[in-house]
DNA sequence: TACTCACTTGCTTGTTGACAGCAAGTATAT
DNA sequence: ATATACTTGCTGTCAACAAGCAAGTGAGTA
């Protein structure tokens, strides 16, 4: 019951009204992770995330305009976390050693964030169904991790550490779909696959094939 | 309209209860994939899947039980459809030549039966969701695939092709997160993913760093 | 073989409860 | 006083279920 904030807060009297949707704003984000977690996106009505977060079963619609609204709030969300969680893991890195830190991140992350990490990964499969609202977040957010790897791996040839005969872009594709990938396998079925042996061998990929010293490829 | 078929077979009169069923089944079946590719899962109904189909709104949910039970009817006709599929372009192959196989069938397959990879995708992305009723299912197919590529690997090695320093379940681990993510990644946006280039780079990355004549791993 | 009657199975239609979405209302801030 | 946060009443749609109809099946009788 997260309500406690904001019943506090209501207490106390006197809130801004940009105060008053930020609260009911998080609490409804807050409260639908749960929801999500514990029941699924289909199962999670409007009306428990209204009631969960303390108000009313109507405000989830009012505020989000609908389900679709609402998870892709959500989504950019919790989106936001996950990048600048990743941005500090990688900071200034780039090629392999960006690479291996960033898979470092999403371990982390899945570890220290478990309930959104899980939520997120949910969501983002949720918008993989034709039709689904809030597609072009999810496609944005994959869009942004390919290019930013592209660029990692460029980088890491202009400096000599990789391999000039490397395809960027399909290495970044490659790289994105394990990381992708894993994370939802780690999602389905967290004791089938695990996720940091996967990481290892992942690592040593990359820093015994795209290096510089290794043969030559393509 | 897919009941052409079943009208005509009703017309020349006369059909076994069990001919009746499969023939209603796989037009439900069909009708599904077809929705399902056009609305996604959330909306289509079991009401539209039964009239597509030629027969009544309420047969969908008399033979399959429920919306999430003729999902996982649905997913497992078009994962045997896809593992003998990927049996045939595999076939006795063992080590990195089967792991480039298998790169190959996935393509192959995406491009041959688009409509079917893509709902079966869509499935697998739905079923992460919890209380999913068809998450074992896709599971089973998940860590099957996982299980093929162990084996895969560890006869690689024992043949000498692959270096018996690798870890076969993090390699494998790491293959099938590749080739999910990669599906995964297609299904979303494949204008922004290159399914073929990225395949390049992966097997790329099989035969050059699993080898035994590359340097010692781990 | 031909007919019939009890029973099973495929399929349809009527109904219910739950939910998303909307519209009209109340309460709180400005 | 007026705009904005929030609630309540309502409607159409859907999944699920139950009751019924129709077609198939198989044993018994002649």
């Amino acid at each position: 019951m997260p309500n406690d904030a904001q019943r506090a807060a209501d207490a106390a009297q006197s809130l801004t009204q940009a105060e008053r949707t930020a609260i009911s704003d998080r609490a409804m984000l807050d409260a639908a992770i749960e929801l999500v977690l514990k029941h699924g996106t289909e199962k999670t009505t409007l009306a428990m995330i209204g009631e969960k977060a303390g108000y009313s079963r109507g405000l989830a619609t009012y505020r989000f305009g609908s389900k679709a609204g609402l998870y892709d709030a959500l989504c950019k969300s919790i989106g936001r976390n996950w990048l600048e969680y990743l941005k500090k893991g990688v900071d200034d890195m780039i090629g392999i050693d960006a690479m291996c830190a960033a898979l470092d991140s999403i371990y982390q992350w899945v570890s220290d964030s478990p309930n959104e990490a899980r939520v997120l990964q949910i969501l983002h499969c949720g918008s993989a169904s034709p039709g689904s609202e809030y597609q072009e977040t999810s496609i944005g957010i994959h869009r942004r991790q390919l290019s930013d790897v592209v660029e990692w791996v460029r980088a890491g040839q202009r400096q000599g550490q990789i391999c000039s005969n490397v395809d960027a872009d399909a290495v970044a594709a490659e790289y994105v779909a394990y990381s992708s990938g894993i994370t939802f396998l780690w999602l389905l079925s967290p004791e089938t696959f695990n996720f940091e042996n996967a990481n290892k061998a992942m690592k040593n990929y990359l820093r015994t094939s795209l290096g510089t010293q290794s043969q030559e490829e393509q």
